[in-house]
RNA sequence: GGCGGGGUAGCAAAGUGGUAAUGCACUGGUCUGCAAAACCGGUAUGCGCGGGUUCAAUUCCCGCCCCCGCCUCCA
């Protein structure tokens, strides 16, 4: 089954298949590596993670490849206040992506080039631009592209040269005058000449030291990994403009090729109605929610939980919810039980989720068919093999959503003085001494734990 | 102003030219000493507002209102 996916392009779904007919490859602009990202970054970072697996779930290999930005105003100010240096500080915010994805059970890229690990390719890129007249140096060594050079500037976000104008000159007004020397307001740089707040942060190049500019790094990179022509490019909505744009002009003038088939943009995710900000006290980490008591898989239900291309109100009732569902789904996991645990290869009977999912990637719409189906489905009722494609079939929606479900509260956990509780109290239930019992459950509750009774035995469990 | 994404039950969120999935919450029943848990059910005559097309519109068309994002920092 083909996965058929909204373009922002063309402005139409499109089903995808790859263009060197075996392995689909796609590039994600990764997180600028300068402190903790955000669950509005993951947002994206998931939704991505959601299309890969779907195009493996469905037997199409796939060559993913997503960036570190660890060069650029932010990493470098930044460091410096840190009083470290650029590669210490942002190796160690490496890390800590690299924790929360692993949290988040997002698939590692397949390559994560980082930009400062690449800079001869993007000065070689600029020679190439230069040579083709697409980019210019001016007097202070830094280099521009000349946007007007390019006559399909602007197809992708739709900007006409009215706005791209007074973009620029509300841009131009606010910023210091090193771009002064610029041909047009809308031209963008390539290469940053080196400037004393840079620090130890330069680079040499034909034009003089300093460093390349932020669109650059995607479209060397893309290049390298990729080549000239590849599958899909993904990234958050704001990205769109100007940096996707000014990726398509570099990289369509630098190369022979067209760059990306197909543009996949994740929309923002909304805190309490809104923007998230710092101001507003509603930018949430991981580490933040995971401090309040809940799990990373229950932040990625959440994340996914929305249509990639709607906007998506981020609640803290929307994680008990989505608390609330994992075990739904693990309860009737358990209830089909789990002696055949056998490789998943297809849907089974949650064909119609698997086939709501390949339709733009439609998320919502496959759990909810996921919940039909479980909701029709008695366990109890089941033959032994139907049984076990109903388990393999879980498991294979699971993995294509990437869902982890909650284990088991162990038994094992409880504490000694509250099995002793619990026990007496059930002995008190025996003997039908129910003020005793019900003390004891009192008491119980009171310590934060449950009482969930069977016929003729009892499970204590934290609540 | 331009471009783009939205407005569906208490909350969240799919979907369709023929009368509204699903999750949470709420609620009835079974079970229970009573609960909890579990299991079986129920809950939008309604899909931002006003027109139009149609046998039939939430779904198509026109106009309008509101929310969010982008318009050279931004997932």
């Amino acid at each position: 089954m083909a996965l058929t996916l909204h373009d922002t392009l063309t402005r139409e779904p499109r089903a995808l298949t790859p263009i060197d007919g075996k392995t689909l490859r796609f590039y994600c602009c990764g997180p600028t590596v300068y402190g903790p990202a955000h669950i509005g970054n993951f947002r994206t970072f998931v939704a991505q993670d959601v299309f890969r697996r779907t195009l493996e779930m469905g037997g199409l290999p796939t060559l993913h490849v997503r960036n570190l930005t660890d060069v650029d105003d932010k990493t470098i100010r930044d460091s410096q206040k840190a009083g470290q240096t650029l590669t210490e500080f942002t190796r160690y915010w490496t890390e800590k992506f690299h924790a929360d994805c692993t949290a988040l059970n997002l698939l590692p890229p397949h390559v994560e080039p980082s930009a400062v690990t690449h800079i001869p390719h993007q000065v070689r890129m600029i020679e190439t631009l230069i040579q083709r007249g697409h980019a210019y140096a001016t007097g202070d060594g830094s280099v521009y592209f000349k946007v007007a050079s390019f006559a399909d500037y602007g197809r992708l976000s739709h900007l006409e040269d009215r706005e791209l104008r007074l973009g620029a000159t509300v841009a131009s007004n606010a910023t210091d005058s090193d771009e002064y020397s610029k041909d047009s307001l809308a031209d963008f740089a390539l290469w940053k000449a080196r400037k004393p707040e840079d620090g130890e942060n330069f680079w040499p190049s034909p034009w003089g030291e300093g460093r390349p500019g932020w669109h650059l790094e995607c479209s060397a990179m893309a290049l390298e990994y990729l080549g000239e022509d590849f599958d899909v490019h993904s990234g958050g909505v704001d990205l769109i403009f100007p940096h996707h744009e000014n990726e398509i002009a570099q990289s369509c003038c630098a190369t022979h090729g067209k760059f990306a088939h197909h543009w996949f943009h994740v929309t923002h995710l909304m805190v309490d109605g809104g923007k998230m900000s710092k101001s507003l006290g509603n930018l949430y980490t991981l580490e933040d929610l995971q401090k309040r008591g809940y799990s990373p898989a229950e932040v990625r239900y959440v994340l996914i939980s929305g249509y990639y291309s709607a906007p998506l109100n981020f609640t803290f009732h929307s994680l008990d919810a989505a608390r609330q569902a994992l075990q739904k789904l693990a309860k009737f996991a358990k209830q089909l039980g789990e002696t055949a645990k056998n490789e998943s290869l297809h849907a089974g009977p949650f064909h119609e989720a698997w086939y709501t999912l390949n339709s733009d990637l439609n998320v919502p719409g496959a759990l909810g068919a996921m919940f039909g189906t479980i909701n029709k489905t008695k366990p109890a009722t089941l033959s032994v093999e139907e049984a076990r494609q109903a388990w393999s079939g879980l498991q294979f929606m699971l993995k294509a959503l990437g869902l982890n479900l909650p284990a088991e509260a162990e038994e094992a956990e409880v504490p000694a003085e509250i099995a002793a509780l619990a026990e007496t109290r059930w002995q008190a239930k025996l003997a039908k001494d129910w003020p005793a019992a019900d003390v004891a459950r009192k008491e119980l509750e009171a310590a934060g734990w449950v009482i969930k009774d069977s016929k003729d035995s009892y499970q204590v469990v934290k609540k």
